[in-house]
DNA sequence: CGCCATGGAGACCGATTGGTCTACCTGGGG
DNA sequence: CCCCAGGTAGACCAATCGGTCTCCATGGCG
């Protein structure tokens, strides 16, 4: 039986005990993305993990490192629970390259969504961290590839244009989402992507 | 003689010596844009401005209200700036409505561009300053409502449906090119917007 | 039993935070 | 001349920041 905590793909991956490592990495994902990076100390991480100070150092030497190592789990999970709800929503590629928005009105409507990490991240911390920004390219590069290999199976001409163009509509309806804390941005822009698709398959 | 700091609408506004108060807002709505709002701490502000501490708590009382002036004040003098360089950019409501876009990428190379400061305020700070997301709500709302008239004067059916995917298609590319650090994202929402628009002004 | 690695608890460090308050300088009006 | 308002300079405050370090409880292993 699905359970309900499949909504949030942050949630009951592991079943009991889990690493200092593991803990250090989920507390600090969720604090980061919900109080902003920057907004949230050390001592609030350690607290709400249960993980000695020392611990953390030992495991990632600062607080930069601990937030690369962050962001570079959260590509992974987040791509994997996306991936999949996408594929599931719909036969054919056209459908499915429209249910990444049903997928993100999924997000927006849990509880738990604060914004993109990566979009957060940047944001916050562009200027004075680099690497962050890379990554935050790094991720939206493998969310485009997935999404252009939708459009190429769909048979548009230009995939990987249609593909940006829906890039930009995600990271809009997102941070639309945050501002107006409403998930109905994800449906304006799946009417908006709906026009697109139509467009680039060919008035299909 | 049209001058070239009109390319930001940020500088050369009064000529002379500004009011302490005046120097606070440039000054802090710079670096709250360039930096962050968490990360700058007041004393920059007013070191870069050349004002004492006790004026900047005589005029604002706080940081939060500082931001939330610096706010106000932003989204005056933005609009100001993108609206009539929208209504400059062509001369049919459909070729203003495209002109958006080209507003933006006019934005996006602007050396000074540091995001746009709604977004990054309520990104970095939305949780724990609810009057933050408000203003930013406030600052969509002029911003679609505008969108929407030159809509409505090319003849849309649903102008305030379109006015909010265009809306959604802004934050795209505003974020999109924070974190790619390039101007080239206007131009992919610029190709996204004119499909939407042919559609909605019936195929024209 | 002793030994030693793991890691939790938390003191401690200098720097910085937002905010308050005193002292001083300066220019205009009586 | 005096006086006072407007503004600067900067000491000062408690709290918190990221980061280092010591102490000690625990538990597996020989």
């Amino acid at each position: 039986m699905g359970r309900v905590e499949e909504v949030c793909y942050r949630r009951g991956r592991t079943g009991g005990a889990e690493s200092a490592t593991e803990r250090l990495l989920t507390v600090a994902n969720e604090l980061f993305c919900r109080e902003g990076i920057n907004a949230t100390g050390i001592k609030r991480v350690l607290d709400e993990s249960g993980v000695a100070r020392r611990t953390l150092y030992e495991r990632f030497g600062s607080k930069e490192n601990l937030v690369r190592a962050v962001l570079e789990r959260e590509s992974v999970l987040w791509l994997d629970w996306f991936r999949p709800l996408v594929l599931a929503a719909g036969d054919t590629p056209r459908e499915r390259l429209l249910g990444v928005f049903d997928a993100l009105k999924v997000w927006f409507e849990d509880p738990a969504f604060f914004g993109c990490a990566f979009i957060n991240a940047v944001i916050e911390n562009s200027k004075h961290d680099e690497a962050i920004r890379e990554l935050a390219v790094l991720h939206r590069e493998r969310t485009n590839a997935f999404i252009a290999d939708l459009a190429r199976e769909a048979g548009v001409a230009e995939p990987e244009l249609l593909a940006e163009q829906l890039g930009i509509l995600m990271d809009g309806a997102i941070v639309s989402a945050v501002t107006l804390h409403s998930a109905e941005p994800a449906l304006h822009a799946r009417l908006a992507a709906s026009v697109l698709v139509e467009r680039a398959t060919g008035a299909g």
